[in-house]
DNA sequence: CACTTTGTTTAGTAATTACTAAACATTCTA
DNA sequence: TAGAATGTTTAGTAATTACTAAACAAAGTG
């Protein structure tokens, strides 16, 4: 492979390493989709070592979790028990996805001790003095209701059928 | 201060923490705002220290984050030289705010070194193999758009006056 | 059924990140 | 202008996270 696209690859790697870090996931995992991305073909999972410099142990842990992510889709080729995968090429499909998974998580949990000590403080917790109640009821109500906003549109990503540029482009005219 | 009250607002910040550390920011960043929102008047650093529990370093640090995140607003007593912190319970706002802030971050250097990847790509890098550069060329390409795409999303909700509850709903619509 | 090929899990390590404690800088006050 | 009050910076530490190396598991092949 000629030396320029080796370098230009690598400089992808990296790009993709960066914002994957940023969105706080491991380093390594935007690697190995940058890899598969800019392969044409199906690779194996130690094609995937080779090329990322990864050692086995994390590429396995990496793949996998960006396939239940969505961004990479396993796929076998007959009479050959190494398993292959691809970048998906469909990002906003990827969103979707993502979105799912997070919904399933710690998230979810966290927000969830927020909705517990709206409970509490309805159910009348901290009576005594009742000024400072209806104080802290407004705000954790207000912060429910936001997160609540947020999932609501969370969701309605990721029931939609055909996440696209379109539907982008229609949210954008209203925000005009 | 009641014992329940108490307990309910250490598992409130307990709560936020997690959230602040999902969202890849720190946890104590979370501690704070929790102890802020929860707060009817704002609070100067020691009592911040106070109350979080973390110390007058890590508060100072944590709290100017906030704060450039328009997650808080910086206040004043007058005849009185500490600084005040009060929380923003205005969250689409702070949504608006902290997508500036990414904006100028590391994250679009990163889309940066996409966007060299493809102008190399364009130039006619690699053209030894003209159908392998066709493929880069392609795949890059359609990142680059999605990229944009976002972009432009978070460029519209920055810019927008009123991002607030109806905008949300309005978005629903579309995507039902 | 031994041996090879492939992928996963685990125990330890390296790297990163967020914190603490304390020194420092700045501004006010007596 | 010395001293007090406040906030920031820094150097070191603790905690977390992502990785490596190697043991292990599973499943196919001669």
């Amino acid at each position: 492979m000629s030396e320029q696209i080796t370098q230009l690859k690598q400089d992808f790697t990296e790009g993709l390493s960066q914002i994957s870090k940023f969105w706080g996931f491991p380093k390594g995992m935007g690697a190995i989709f940058a890899v598969l991305y800019l392969s044409p073909s199906a690779l194996s999972l130690d094609e995937l070592v080779e090329q990322s410099g990864l050692t086995k142990g994390a590429v396995s842990t990496n793949v996998r979790a960006l396939a239940r992510m969505g961004l990479v889709r396993p796929s076998t080729k007959l009479g050959d028990r190494k398993d292959y995968y691809e970048a998906e090429t469909d990002f906003y499909k990827s969103i979707r996805a993502i979105l799912k998974e997070r919904q399933n998580s710690e998230f979810d949990s966290a927000i969830q001790s927020v909705r517990e000590t709206l409970e509490k403080l309805e159910a009348g917790v901290g009576t005594e003095d009742e000024a400072e109640r209806q104080f802290l009821l407004e705000r954790v109500r207000a912060l429910q209701s936001f997160f609540d906003a947020l999932d609501g549109l969370f969701r309605a990503v990721v029931h939609l059928e055909g996440l696209g540029i379109t539907t982008v482009e229609k949210i954008l005219s209203i925000l005009k």
